[in-house]
DNA sequence: CGCTATTATACTCTAATTGAGCATAAGGAC
DNA sequence: GTCCTTATGCTCAATTAGAGTATAATAGCG
């Protein structure tokens, strides 16, 4: 039983999922922690006026980063922890709300303490800008193995899989990242189910491909990574992640790096344009390896004009990077 | 300074909207709690076993309502108290996490504490169903004192009421309830900013019309209507709301009642067809007043087939019940 | 210098989707 | 039956989305 009356008062944990693109690869700042990294996290503390000027507190002390666009993310508080630890772990359950950041491209400016890890490291299946991705196939595998086959099939797993990996002709859904790393962990396939489950690391069946995380912050993560793909379609939060001068191609691959989905150039321009999302700055870059591209900048009068300004992106069949 | 050390534990309180909808109204459950109603809350205690566990527990404890859908809402944490009472409440700021509920229409079946109250009771400029309400007048004309005029009239503030309530032009987005819900609270037009601000509700500005709550639970309400408004348009969560056979004039009447907007009704139709929503029960519905219409139920199928299924409603200029 | 590779940018064309409205059907009230 | 009301089917134009072609402007290289 716990020890103090059930009413008791939690700690609460404020968690930053902080997002910048690099070109063509979207990172996640993590700190290092054994045996696994980590996100960067603490308690909510009494003299934090707000929960995202705690968050942002904590972010700044952990990694010398100030942080610009955050945004609540979700709140977790299930007890994973079961059978014999569950009694200890009773008194002192966990909170934590998760928080999405992002930064503009850090360029050189390396945190102060921790790193800046590849999101497609810990989530390699997502990215699928260049066709399917290696790990997709040997995630593909592993989930077969747990639809099962002849009279040990499983329909509802089976068709969960189709859907959230797009198989057999299902549409793939950038946006359900999260459902695809929960399908994982739910199969088993990821290493931190069988933590959870408080077996070794090693026990069980071997992980998919794909960095594990201390705790559920892989979850975090992709819980981050569905939000963000969601949100540019509907708010200019692409803008977030840009130097204040870019040209119109970079700020493509910005999206397809987040998306993990190739777009058709032409009709990103045409969409960027039609919603007036930005204006020219008079510069051109250079070093394209081309024609030199014309430098825009955010408008941010969009904001006042438009309902829901946002990258409407979908798709291209082909890669827009062959 | 705090009596404990800073890093404190805190208690965490979790709050439900709870929402239904009879024909055209929806509805809040509220407890009614002196002076001001308020949303059924209860603070999480050790033997929940999930966040939405102890939701469900304590709203089926306090009205005798068993839950069906649910889903996270926001995390609120802010300290609101200033000055004097700040030090006060340092040491025991509270959490709390709302939950957006959904039940079908309730039918004779009375919550057995607290009350159904029409949620365009508590924001009724969020009610365009049939052209502008008499609150929404008020609410402009209250705003544009807050705007000021001549030299002392501040733009900016004339902008954000431009867009949020859809003046001079701008289009209305009823998604935009917290936006509006938010505003009215910084102009002080709604007499929780006065208590928050340590005065009597009566003290300042007269608030517009609408019903106030406890504590933050207006504002909570309106974030559940905007992320609703929003939700509909991409999930089928309508049918959550809808008892199991229902018409396609019941179902755009929940639609509309929920969204604030009348809809096109053949276009209507079109859509929740051609989105393969809904299945033909083989029943009609008599006492409609004119033509009996067919019922139907919710194809749960196409949570298996469609990406975001939902209905991606647009306003018609003119209402649908002339 | 002219050719080629490479990226940027401007248009075109077609297929869907959307917004709006007209027309017809099938009940009840009288 | 007529009239009123709601349900349902269908058309049409305007807009938007998906895909592709054509042209422009640079650097590198013989």
């Amino acid at each position: 039983m716990a020890p103090d009356k059930q009413e008791s008062r939690v700690r609460v944990d404020l968690t930053a999922v902080v997002i910048s693109v690099d070109d063509r690869a979207p990172h996640v700042l993590t700190v290092e922690q054994e045996p696994r990294p980590a996100l960067p996290y603490g308690p909510l503390r009494s003299d934090h006026r707000t929960l995202q000027a705690g968050l942002r507190s904590w972010v700044e002390k952990q990694t010398g980063y100030r942080l610009g666009y955050v945004e609540q993310l979700y709140t977790f508080g299930d007890r994973t922890t079961t059978g014999a630890e569950a009694a200890e772990h009773f008194a002192h359950r966990r909170v934590s709300i998760a928080y999405l950041a992002l930064v503009p491209v850090p360029g050189e400016r390396a945190p102060i303490q921790g790193s800046w890890r590849p999101w497609y490291d810990l989530l390699p299946w997502e990215d699928r800008r260049d066709g399917d991705p290696p790990a997709l196939a040997s995630v593909l595998e592993r989930l077969s193995d747990w639809i099962g086959t002849g009279r040990n099939r499983d329909p509802a797993r089976a068709e969960r899989v189709r859907l959230a990996f797009a198989t057999e002709g299902a549409a793939w859904d950038e946006e359900r990242a999260l459902e695809r790393y929960e399908l994982l962990y739910e199969a088993g396939l990821v290493s931190e189910a069988a933590v959870d489950a408080g077996e070794e690391p090693t026990a069980g069946l071997a992980p998919v491909p794909g960095v594990a995380m201390t705790s559920d912050h892989r979850r975090i993560v992709a819980t981050a990574v569905s939000r963000l793909r969601a949100k540019i379609k509907y708010r200019p939060v692409l803008f977030e992640l840009m130097p204040p001068a870019f040209t119109l191609s970079e700020l493509q691959r910005t999206a397809e790096a987040l998306s993990g989905v190739p777009l058709h150039k032409q009709n990103f321009r045409r969409l960027v344009a039609s919603q007036g999302l930005v204006e020219e700055t008079g510069g051109v870059a250079v070093r394209t390896g081309g024609r030199p591209a014309k430098l825009v900048r955010f408008r941010k009068d969009v904001m006042l004009e438009r309902p829901a300004p946002g990258v409407r992106l979908t798709a291209s069949r082909r890669a827009s990077y062959p």
